[in-house]
DNA sequence: CGCGTCCGGATCATACATTGTTTGACGAAA
DNA sequence: TTTCGTCAAACAATGTATGATCCGGACGCG
């Protein structure tokens, strides 16, 4: 975990990380292209041709399929192959939807944990976003990403944490295609502020509920987005 | 799904199903290996000796392991093999924990959806469940699961409805060592039965309660059988 | 204790056998 | 002529076999 100064987002501990020696294994360029739209929708996967155009063998191939498959990107039917799970509107709400009946739980249990080292560690990853601002949208997925591990990392369900981060991946990769709205920009800043005063405040309930309406609202926001661009691209 | 009169428990629709033709997949021994606990905590999983002992070749094992991987029960370090995920109180637990935020949810909206067929279909399950009197345990298991199905097989949210699935089959396997209480035979009676009233009153939010409570209590007992018999095997 | 060597096994490439699915041609029946 | 069932060939999924390469840990040496 090294230096907790460090704003990169990353998985909070222990956390798979790819089966791969490489940079880019051939799962993570094959869910890329899947989250990404580079590979539509119920579009059939083929072993081959994904081996092919990847440059390596089959062989990872398959197994990067069924680890994709464990994680609901890919739908494998028996002696028919691979698809493409859609990432539609469908697929983000219940994945979102999710992440509001977790979370809360999640930040509950920081609020009787968080010591003063946390309470400083938020206000200050809060600091870095106020100041980026949204004007570079990856930094500020990082950091906001970031906020949300430090409350996360340290809980004892690694099943749930691990269940958040990986929710978390696909809802960021989605979000990459989108901008903020200034709306959803304002709701974040003042959310995370509010945030923080209730764990200073030990207020539980008052943080676990924020939270719920925090991940509603980054979930609606990115569902609008969807919604419109997809208007914009049938009109 | 066919005729709504077997009671036999199967995942709510389109779910997975091995990759596999044959009737017990690699990946399927496998996890049975892990969960009843054949397979030791933290033990090495060298795919070349898999391969052997369920007499096919290292590539179904590689993919089983990866899949495995995507669903806990192995941890894989790259270039480092494969190893045991302790099916200890702390998994259980974790599962548990998450079913108790999830299965709430699921039920709610099961209160606000049920037709008379439903409760009907409820209650018939119930009546099966009440001869049965925990004399089958294998089909009290099989019945309570079919109980559950019924209110969360047609829920929009496919992704909850897998997670809770998947859940459920692990904590079913590990129940399997043990045998229920008689103050835990009683409690699963009557909550079942109350569900059913609150389902027929169409009270939404005492329905989750009870839900969570139900939830809760399966969890705990589990929990509570795990170290009895870890007390006892230390003792 | 630090360092180099060696070995097990993971990872990947390749080739091939087997089996299930799809598809479209062909022919019989309406 | 149209419709429908049958069947074979193409295609690809699945499984097997084998070898190359590379990483990490263990062992032994200085």
């Amino acid at each position: 975990m090294g230096e907790p100064t460090d704003f990169k987002a990353a998985p909070p501990t222990g956390i798979d990380a790819g089966a791969s020696s490489e940079g880019a294994s051939v799962y993570e360029l094959i869910r890329d292209d899947i989250i990404a739209g580079r590979l539509k929708a119920n579009e059939r996967l083929i072993a081959a041709d994904l081996a092919q155009r990847h440059g390596t063998s089959t062989n990872p191939v398959r197994e990067a399929l069924q680890l994709l498959r464990g994680e609901g990107f890919v739908v494998i039917t028996p002696n028919r192959g691979a698809r493409v799970r859609p990432i539609d509107q469908d697929f983000v709400r219940d994945i979102y939807e999710i992440g509001v009946l977790i979370e809360p739980a999640l930040t509950r249990w920081f609020v009787g944990m968080a010591t003063l080292e946390d309470i400083a560690e938020l206000e200050r990853i809060q600091i870095l976003i106020e100041e980026n601002d949204f004007a570079d949208p990856l930094r500020h997925s990082e950091l906001d990403t970031t906020f949300h591990t430090i409350m996360y990392q340290r809980h004892y369900n690694r099943h749930a944490a691990e269940l958040w981060w990986k929710h978390r991946e696909v809802l960021r990769a989605v979000g990459r295609r989108f901008n903020f709205t200034l709306a959803r920009r304002a709701a974040i800043l003042r959310e995370h502020r509010e945030l923080i005063d209730l764990v200073k405040a030990g207020n539980a309930d008052g943080a676990a509920a924020l939270i719920g309406l925090h991940v509603e609202g980054s979930g609606r926001h990115i569902l609008e987005q969807m919604r419109a661009f997809n208007a914009a691209r049938a009109g």
